[in-house]
DNA sequence: CGTTGAACCTGTTTGC
DNA sequence: TGCAAACAGGTTCAAC
């Protein structure tokens, strides 16, 4: 669920809170998303939180570690699919599959609460979290148009799994990946590399606009995503493509198909998106 | 290289 | 109504 403008909508809500607190001590439920649950256990409690940031789809707590493992120490941390981190004030009611507490010093509570648990928590040093963040590709919010038609036409995959490759774009999912594409009249299976100029500059208009736009919206609540204060957003609303299948091309009026393209559901117009004979 | 399918896990929606 | 199948914002790995 969580693609960039998720997560940019929890990191700024993040940061309404987090800077300057201290995490007093920490609670763990199941911990199989953790690659190691036991460094999270002892290096976390005693730090302070400098900062929040986001890389992708990671959110990044820069901590000052007290005691022993005194230093600068990255949380890092992906929402998976149902991830939702939220601060409440300690006393609220826990919701089922909370599975982290990070206590902290104004009696408030960071929550990492996921169902299905394909998110991801780990520390580690500045140097060691450069082996997770290092490998992602260009941010979609930065990438200037002539390192956005390199990028597209130096590789031979669909343009579909291309935005969707994070060691090529950080950020990219499913949702806004679709609806760029339909903005740009780009069929999701066409190779990236066979794109006209006009296409490819369309597209990166589009697809800078709608994270702008999501972001702006407070990202898109699908089932059980939350910005960090519980809020959902509002972009579904706005969704064009995205899980409308058999509903009429807010452009054309013909039926939105869906149809999986990169192993994933994809959602275009046949009209307004053609598919080329040759990809 | 690039694609496909399965796996990871739980919850919700859809279809018979 | 009830149960089973299909599906879900993501990533990773094996096999082709």
């Amino acid at each position: 669920m969580p693609e960039l403008p998720e997560v940019e909508t929890v990191v700024r809500g993040l940061r309404l809170h987090l800077p300057g607190r201290r995490i007093v001590e920490l609670r763990l439920g199941k911990t199989d998303f953790m690659d190691d649950p036991v460094a999270i256990g002892e290096r976390v409690p005693g730090s302070l939180i400098r900062a929040v940031r986001r890389h992708g789809k990671f959110l990044v707590l820069e901590l000052e570690a007290d005691g022993a493992a005194r230093g600068e120490l990255l949380l890092v941390i992906h929402l998976g699919m149902t991830g939702q981190l939220t601060v409440v004030a300690a006393d609220t009611e826990v919701k089922p599959h909370t599975h982290v507490f990070f206590m902290l010093d104004d009696r408030r509570e960071l929550r990492f609460c996921d169902p299905r648990r394909f998110g991801r928590m780990l520390v580690a040093t500045p140097a060691d979290g450069e082996k997770i963040l290092g490998p992602l590709g260009a941010d979609p919010l930065e990438v200037s148009e002539t390192d956005f038609r390199r990028l597209i036409t130096s590789r031979r995959a669909r343009i579909k799994a291309l935005l969707l490759d994070q060691t090529v774009f950080r950020g990219m999912g499913n949702i806004y990946t679709d609806e760029s594409l339909w903005r740009a009249k780009i069929h999701p299976a066409r190779l990236g590399a066979n794109l006209k100029p006009g296409e490819i500059k369309k597209l990166h208009r589009a697809m800078r606009a709608i994270l702008k736009e999501a972001i702006r919206l407070g990202g898109s609540s699908i089932s059980d995503y939350v910005g960090a204060n519980g809020e959902p957003g509002e972009f579904q609303i706005r969704h064009r493509a995205y899980d409308r299948e058999g509903k009429k091309c807010f452009r054309c009026g013909a039926k939105i198909r869906r149809m999986i393209v990169a192993g994933r559901s994809s959602y275009f117009c046949p009209k307004c998106q053609r598919a080329p004979r040759v990809l």
